[in-house]
DNA sequence: TCCATGCATCGTCTTTTTACGATTGCCCTC
DNA sequence: GAGGGCAATCGTAAAAAGACGATGCATGGA
């Protein structure tokens, strides 16, 4: 991919975390940590029907693009989303939505004209 | 790319819209149609450091995710951004962010705990 | 210590994406 | 009707992503 030279941080940052949710099986993992809080690889093995390192490496393009993290939970690694990314992300995508509204929620903003 | 079967329609359709948007051109044009609300494609070719057929490339994988529309402006065949995939976009996004919540605004959302 | 279990990583193959030039098609204006 | 400009599409080459099995590497019982 060529690089576009005068893109902001906030862009480039942008493109790569989009890039990371762009597969299904991905959108499934975040999915699953946004309502269960911490899996371990082996729950998403179990959840997917992907070989575990075809899960493994899923994993790791999501740790890589900061929108998970791995964690310690009762002794076992599991895994659970990156707040900071996250809310980060939802705000990028609502600055799309409204550019210029400052004050409107996910519910009250009317979202674009064209 | 293998099917994830028991996927919801939105999870689908969410990969395909961050699919889309996983490109550092395409980020960006779709801010410009943010900021800008209407754009012809040489605006874009004029932006970006690509090549015109690339550029119209990138322009038909955001209208394929439902993105972007093409419409007529002042009979110039221009591009702008199709208000409710955005919208949409942006709520799904936030519902990852605050999966419980339903009345957070995107400053007062907390985002995940973990 | 030895084995099982759970994950990450490696090597490889296939498919998809990205980018370009060339071509085609469509209007506008002579 | 001829020529020019703009944008989509085609063909193709290079790069990246997706998937899998095999392998490596801890860790925690027996």
């Amino acid at each position: 991919m060529k690089e576009i030279e005068g893109l902001t941080r906030e862009e480039e940052r942008a493109a790569a975390v989009f890039r990371a949710m762009g597969n299904p099986a991905r959108v499934r993992i975040v999915r699953e940590l946004s309502l269960r809080r911490a899996c371990a690889t082996s729950d998403f093995v179990a959840l997917l029907p992907l070989a575990q390192s075809t899960v493994s490496q899923h994993l790791k393009v999501l740790k890589d693009a900061g929108i998970i993290q791995g964690i310690i939970e009762g002794g076992d690694q599991c895994y659970c989303l990156e707040p900071e990314t996250v809310r980060w992300l939802s705000l990028f995508t609502h600055g799309i939505c409204c550019p210029d509204e400052t004050d409107c929620g996910p519910d009250s903003c009317s979202g674009p004209e064209c």
